[in-house]
DNA sequence: CATGAATGAGATTTCATTCAT
DNA sequence: CATGAATGAAATCTCATTCAT
């Protein structure tokens, strides 16, 4: 555990500046400077600048999809509208709990790079691939309205990124706290109106259940 | 209003390089040799390479808040739902025809810097406003749910956001493409569903009507 | 003229230190400062620290082989043996007045580099050429003995390297000073000596009007 | 004498990239990798960087020395010309089976530092003292001409160390092999022509003893 | 209005070396 | 005897900016 205390304070100072600078508005010696260690640390521990950024996007993601994937897996056991709706609480837990990694990676997708290609068909494309599959499940078992599936995706993910891109946004303009503690639990909720009003069929049994989730933040 | 070749081109070369690879990640060079001019061309026009952002930025909202304004001033002919939905296209529509420039802007929102403290503060501020304005009358006249406002517009804002930050994510996973003709006017049309389903009073009469509006793009 | 002054200051800095430090052996901080001009002109005007490599050598080898061919295209007027007298005599003429750079530019030949490699397939195999042209010439005409030429062209240009590559040895060791005005004359003699002993068919009448040559240093 | 395995591991890989990189063109991290042990055992074994320069260099000339040495302990059994000519061969051999570190060595000697000064004043000028006695005793004997012995040395150096420092000009240029077996052999005979034509008195009666010595590869 | 030359500051990276284990 | 972690110094390179023309 020790052995690595460096390369933890790296990552730490480097999620913090990024997050608020962004990668390329952050220099290697803010970062080292911050960890209170030396500069050649990062080439040591991450070759470059560069893997230190595929270092981080690279985690996020693996944790990212680990979250939906487990959720995923419940399928079987639970209805789709369920499965959805709890995939969307755990990622939202998920990003709330690394909002600064978060912010970081969410706006880094925006970027044109190899490194963002390959996240994409690789990562994304399996986050495509649950989300799809819950969606594919839901209409056939008459949960879901049947809708462009693409089109229900980029919505979802509006929603999901919207509060984590932009909290000053949140903040500043809409007095809205996205780091305080309940508005994780009623910005869930608002997805979850969404999710009732316009996904699912109105007439749909299941509603009453799922209304239960609760989330334990 | 006629601006001198030279400095028409470099915005151009701008906007092409900061939408690819960020502000941060842009030299003054690159610009001036996309541009073909001089790099000097760059300080006498706008001062320095920040001069130029602040221009980009600023000229994007000027447009955007006008597209909302003269909408907005027309809340008195019209159902709010009605003026809801047409500021909704009227953005969808800027924002394509202006989605370099938007995938930045929306970028570089996302960092803490003065600048966009200050865009947050004028810009964001009356976009608020306006988009409030519009909740509230509508739930007055019972046309909308009593909803949190501030939620509404996070989910309004992602919506109408996240294919023109994530372009690239709409077409190499989604396979959606987002800058080809039609994508706006079906776009368009989940979000109306949105405003239906998720918004609007359920037995409000003024859905029918609201249905006529079309996008001419 | 005043426009390259700076490159010029440059190049003869760089050349300075390459001569006793090697090209990996001298920063260019050294360089500049020697130059005193600010480091960021070498990447102005040379790209980096290989450009300003491949510059001198290349420059090196375009003003040698012009030396050669000039000669070598005098072949129809003179004699092989006179023509390659000549060449040695301007080759040794040429490298004392760039004696800095000559040093500098053989000891890197003796690197095994990208560059190194094309120098070779381009302006060293044209030298090979123009030898081994004046050698089978020579040979036809029975002015020089059939020997293997590629063996004559190792000696002959291991004795025309060997004063500009190891000045210091001869400096120090011999105390012969390669610098001073008489030495060229003095070493051209002996490969005279070489070419009409080893290289001379022993009754070839020639030699005699040969050794009027004589040099004007 | 029995080297660790570590520290002849370091020497080999060593060896291997000061030949095609140079000294200064190598990083100590490099050999260590290749070398497939820690870097800080450069430091345990050589104390430094330069200590392995010092060393490998000193190495080279305590061998080379030896092989003239011990030819030139034989000159009062054998005539001066048989003596030079067995020097030579020796050197070629001795060069031929070290010839990374020769090629290494030889540039190294082209650059102005202190330790090639030292190197001077201490193997180089005895090596002279010995090829400058064979000379001496040679003309004395009227086996040689009276010649510049200098000049002589120069030239002979010259074509010693040229295959050796220009392997890959050898190869790549003049389709010489430098590296293949019989190259040494035929490369000694070339000397020897020059010895015989240019170095010794023509009607000298040894020259038929010397032919007889062989190349035993 | 536009340019090429030049600069100073700073960014990233490399490197030899050290030290505790 | 050997290692991995860490460092300080310096090397190369990039960048925005300025200025004379």
């Amino acid at each position: 555990m020790l052995k690595t205390e460096t390369k933890k304070k790296v990552i730490d100072a480097a999620v913090y500046y990024f997050n608020t600078k962004g990668f390329d508005g952050t220099s290697v010696r803010e970062i080292a400077n911050k960890a209170n260690v030396n500069v050649a640390n990062i080439s040591y521990y991450f070759e470059n600048k560069n893997g230190l950024l595929e270092y981080l996007i690279s985690n996020f993601f693996e944790g990212y999809l680990k979250v939906i994937e487990s959720r995923f897996d419940e399928l079987d056991k639970r209805s789709a509208k369920e499965c959805l709706l709890l995939v969307v609480k755990d990622i939202l837990l998920y990003q709330k709990s690394n909002r600064h990694l978060t912010r970081f990676v969410l706006r880094e997708l925006t970027l044109d790079t190899l490194l963002i290609r390959e996240i994409m068909t690789t990562y994304l494309a399996k986050e495509r691939y649950y989300l799809k599959t819950i969606f594919e499940i839901g209409m056939k078992q008459k949960e879901f309205k049947k809708l462009a599936i693409p089109f229900i995706i980029i919505q979802l993910k509006g929603m999901l990124s919207m509060p984590y891109l932009h909290p000053q946004y949140l903040a500043e303009v809409l007095h809205v706290m996205p780091n305080e503690e309940y508005f994780t639990e009623q910005y869930y909720k608002e997805i979850e109106r969404w999710v009732n009003a316009a996904v699912s069929e109105p007439f749909e049994k299941t509603v009453k259940t799922n209304n239960q989730i609760a989330l334990s933040i």
